[in-house]
DNA sequence: GCTCTAATCTAGACACTGTCAAGATTTATC
DNA sequence: GATAAATCTTGACAGTGTCTAGATTAGAGC
């Protein structure tokens, strides 16, 4: 705990920081600016003066959000040999993301609550499905698939992984708490393709 | 108009009414529930009252929401020949409600702001999954599939259209008010199971 | 008809919220 | 060391969700 002084040092970080630890707790709906001040040290009015308001401050969530996001599934593919085994762990990376962490990953697409116009924050929106995309584009290196089969195999199979996460945790499939239940349904869904 | 009177005479649905009105243009987390009272005429605490909270009232709009998207899952069946035409239908008609009633969708599954353990919501929200495994009942119906792989299926199809629906809107697939776009991408899709 | 009870709905109050403008304090630049 | 810029705080404002108490109405039993 340092002093405190006037000046924070780097009161920004230390914002999206407390919003990550609030959001943990609350859903960014109801998130708290004055709150996330109280927590990163700070007077109730700096978030608004680092980021014009509560969309700003959220956007900036949902940004680093994504960069981790892009840096789980990049991960993911280590020791993986096989394009099918590479696409397979990508996918439960971006479920497992998801699932643990719901802080970001609530604000991620909560597009009400986001500037979507932000630049920072089209940038790193864009990389989970690049790295995807990767994926696909190696496994259909071999077969003739043209440019616009590509695209759609990536839409199907980012749109299959988005929407299970997103209901899992909702509850739809079972109480969101099972982890063997997860596993199952994961490796089958997986598998199917 | 009828005239103002103490007793509204239905101030329940008429408050549910004015929050899908207003959640055209809001967004749900932002939703006023003292301008739903406006709107649909009764006082600042009329929707506490017949609702308990914010979170009441949306459930109800979500618990609607479910309602309607099943019943529309319903109508795509008719006229359809074929099993695998039918899950199709049933699969564009998901991704068409959600695009085409933004307000009630982007309800029905921001979980932070519902009741999820609300037994209406919880029986409306398991209806379309319901209808998604009776389509592909029918199309496995001559296939030896056991029931985990029924499942499995269930749960892939409605993860597929359910993620795509959230990307669209979310502008991650492109201009999100592109029609022509989203009928190419959907039929690719939907045709390359 | 009348009374009584429950349901419906309103009104006032409270602490809390996001945002704005103006000012205080520190850092950086020349 | 003066000046400009950046950082951060303070105070104020209208608006919010929710609570409690009370007003108004409807309906059941007699």
């Amino acid at each position: 705990m340092t002093k405190k002084k006037y000046h924070h040092g780097d009161l920004a970080a230390s914002l999206v920081q407390a919003a990550v630890a609030l959001l943990r707790e609350t859903g960014p709906a109801s998130l708290s600016l004055r709150a996330v001040a109280r927590v990163a040290g700070g007077s109730h009015g700096a978030p608004a003066h680092h980021f014009g308001d509560k969309t700003g401050l959220l956007t900036a969530v949902a940004t680093e959000g994504h960069d981790l996001l892009a840096e789980a599934l990049r991960k993911s593919q280590a020791r993986r040999e096989t394009p099918m085994n590479r696409l397979a762990a990508a996918g439960k990376a971006y479920v497992k993301f998801a699932i643990s962490q719901p802080a970001y990953f609530s604000t991620m697409f909560q597009f009400d609550l986001l500037d979507r116009a932000d630049s920072e924050f089209v940038r790193a929106s864009f990389l989970p499905m690049q790295i995807l995309e990767q994926c696909v584009r190696e496994l259909e290196s071999n077969v003739s698939a043209d440019e616009r089969q590509i695209q759609s195999m990536v839409i199907s199979r980012w749109s299959q992984v988005h929407g299970f996460a997103t209901l899992w945790i909702m509850g739809n499939f079972g109480n969101p708490d099972d982890a063997v239940l997860l596993e199952v349904l994961l490796s089958d869904m997986m598998a199917e393709a």
